[in-house]
DNA sequence: AATATTGGTTATCAATCATAACTAATTATC
DNA sequence: GATAATTAGTTATGATTGATAACCAATATT
């Protein structure tokens, strides 16, 4: 209402562009936030040649000591079959380790080695900072609110865990 | 932190997953919302056959009148060869139309038909209801300042536009 | 013991997104 | 005003991502 291309309605549309619908969605500009914080987490992640998967994985992993592989790919809502090469990957770097499970010879025990700790640290400490940069403009409570916000939007669409 | 998994800190770690560290990122909670929310918009514009591009397409073309394909591929952040397929798909379905430009023949003016009008109305309710359902436990003043954290976040990555 | 289920794997396929290269039209340069 | 450079749209193609089907081995169920 009121905008700026008013005045009568059909000329060219050029230059400015009106975003007024997409504006009202909340949607809308979640996207779009979260698209500018997933590109710029994976360029924070490429020095340590991790992505946002393998990246999550780590941490998964760190966490939670000897997590099967079947429990971390329903942590990260990823299929399985894709777990795999996720895993593939960082065990042939040798950042985890299988180990089968001697109550259950069917599963894994995923671990951290040393090697892995060490870069789970120091990608850690780049994620914060790219955190830091682009909430930097929010204060604490805002930040927190918006926190609970998404918790509550989770909530809603029935998703479960935290 | 004095977490469940507590207890030594080396035994199986089944059944509950410790998400403290993700927990502490904004980056993770807002992607995890977004794609609550992207999920049960594709879904919302499926009985439309509209995706979220698509919808998104009619939307600016709607706020847009004669938008040109360049401007609108910019708008939406999409590469020029996505634009391409989106379009033929509305004007395959006659819910938009190509003109030509007097001014410029390399270049089309897309103006929404009366169907793709009438579909955009219909979706755009749908549309409405979703964002509703999804948001409906925050607040007005939550969900504007929700808005505008994510506003402070694109520019903070130097997004342009709005 | 036979059957069903689960953890992990392989192969494969669909969807998404980006890149290169092209034509036609316009703009810039000399 | 001819030549070069750029822009709008297109085509073809390739990389990446994510999902599905089918399989083996081990466990759980009946």
């Amino acid at each position: 209402m009121g905008k700026a291309v008013s005045k009568k309605g059909e000329q060219p549309s050029v230059d400015k562009t009106n975003f007024e619908t997409l504006n009202g969605f909340t949607g809308y500009h979640l996207k779009r936030a979260t698209n500018l914080m997933m590109s710029d987490l994976n360029a924070t992640l490429k020095p340590f040649e991790l992505r946002l998967l393998s990246y999550t994985a780590l941490v998964l992993i760190v966490d939670n000591p000897r997590i099967r592989m079947s429990q971390l790919a329903a942590a990260m809502d990823v299929e399985r079959p894709n777990m795999v090469v996720i895993v593939d990957a960082l065990e042939g770097r040798e950042l985890i380790s299988r180990q089968r499970l001697e109550t259950d010879r069917r599963a894994y025990a995923l671990n951290i080695t040393l090697a892995g700790r060490s870069l789970y640290e120091k990608a850690t400490v780049a994620v914060r900072g790219h955190e830091e940069r682009l909430t930097r403009q929010l204060d604490a409570q805002t930040r927190d609110k918006v926190i609970e916000a998404m918790k509550l939007i989770l909530k809603i669409g029935g998703v479960a865990h935290t």
